[in-house]
DNA sequence: CATGGCTCTTTGTGATCACGAAACGACGCG
DNA sequence: CGCGTCGTTTCGTGATCACAAAGAGCCATG
């Protein structure tokens, strides 16, 4: 099995394909807490063999969104309440303080972006589609801090997300009301405002809100 | 190649054994910014085959303590100055954090052997042990932060010191002067009156004021 | 009906190989 | 003497295979 391999995706290496593949569905809670996998059937998913199955699998072992047994199964880790409070703990240490980086350079046209991805996260709650909503959620986020110019402290926080995201589909496919993004507005409130202090705690409240349900 | 394989080591997988040796090289600043490495060669020093390596290095890739080149070439990073700064503000941020959720719980068998670890410290310095003075350093501030029931917070801690440890070895290469580790005495004597601001203040000092110096 | 042992299947691990691309070196031309 | 070009070597990638261990299912026995 030589030829093939490709076929539609011109650009990346195999394994980093089912890298991002893998992390997205994860982040976007599509993969539930204790589910297993199986690096032969993540390779025939991917129509590749499982040396870029294990690539990718460790690789999100590494990061923390995957767990594996003592023989090496690898599943979705079910999160103990001590840890969900531990990581809503990073989220309220990392991300006012990218918001706050961001914040001198947060123009118009990024606070528009802002308001229009917020517009949509409004439309996923309507519709009780809670894996859009985990998405357009941490896209608001994640456009904030790009604007912060720390790549770093933006990936460590990615990781968190990824480490919540199977737990937090759980929360949300639980969540009936249909509850407005009200730490959102606060954000944008402060964006506008420049106040550096209540956007500080805007971002807090958003980030340790939804999780503090979480706790079984 | 069927058999021999371990022959020595009863416990763990090959990938894991190469992923611990290797991690440690890096944090201990045992290999310089720049080197390059090699999946064979790896393989080689150890004894496995490439795929145990390939897995290894695929996963410090993941923490950040090694890149890649476009062409999958391996190399430990070099730091630019915003990298630096950034990985900085990272432990500004969160190892005051550490240690304050440690302080209640800190009693004084822990502090004796703080002290002990410290005056080892000090051994270091005087002989001029870069690589030793890193990993006691190292070795200092992780006991006191496992007090801390903190292993989502630790870890990501540690792959912050991960991703600086073979910039810090240039660092400490270059100190010539013997400086006291003045900030663990501040740190220890916060910790034996129970001043958490004063613990806060001296555990950020300590975590940022080396790396000052590493500014090109 | 429960439980223990047995076999067959599934799964991860590590070694090896073919392939293509990148790096390296040397030679020759300008 | 400098520089490009071509052949060689080295390297990462992904597929495949043998092997061991863990799981799952099943039957027999108490």
């Amino acid at each position: 099995m030589l030829i093939h391999s490709k076929a539609t995706e011109p650009t990346g290496a195999a394994h980093d394909r089912v890298y991002r593949a893998l992390r997205l569905r994860i982040l976007h809670g599509e993969i539930h807490p204790g589910q297993h996998l199986t690096l032969r059937g993540i390779g025939k998913d991917f129509g590749v063999s499982m040396t870029p199955a294990r690539e990718a699998v460790r690789r999100l072992v590494a990061e923390g969104a995957l767990s594996l047994s003592s023989s090496g199964r690898v599943f979705t880790p079910e999160l103990s309440n001590e840890r969900i409070e531990e990581l809503a703990a990073l989220r309220a240490l990392l991300e006012p303080e990218l918001a706050s980086r961001a914040l001198p350079r947060a123009h118009l046209t990024l606070i528009e972006r802002l308001e229009e991805i917020n517009g949509r996260v409004r439309q996923m709650i309507a519709r009780h589609d809670a894996s859009g909503y985990i998405r357009l959620n941490l896209e608001f986020h994640r456009t904030l801090y790009l604007r912060s110019q720390a790549p770093a402290m933006l990936a460590i926080t990615e990781t968190v997300w990824l480490q919540l995201g199977p737990t937090m589909s759980k929360l949300y496919g639980q969540l009936r009301r249909t509850e407005p993004p009200r730490n959102h507005k606060l954000i944008l409130a402060a964006l506008k405002a420049g106040d550096e202090p209540g956007l500080r705690l805007a971002v807090r409240s958003d980030a340790t809100q939804g999780l503090r349900m979480l706790k079984v």
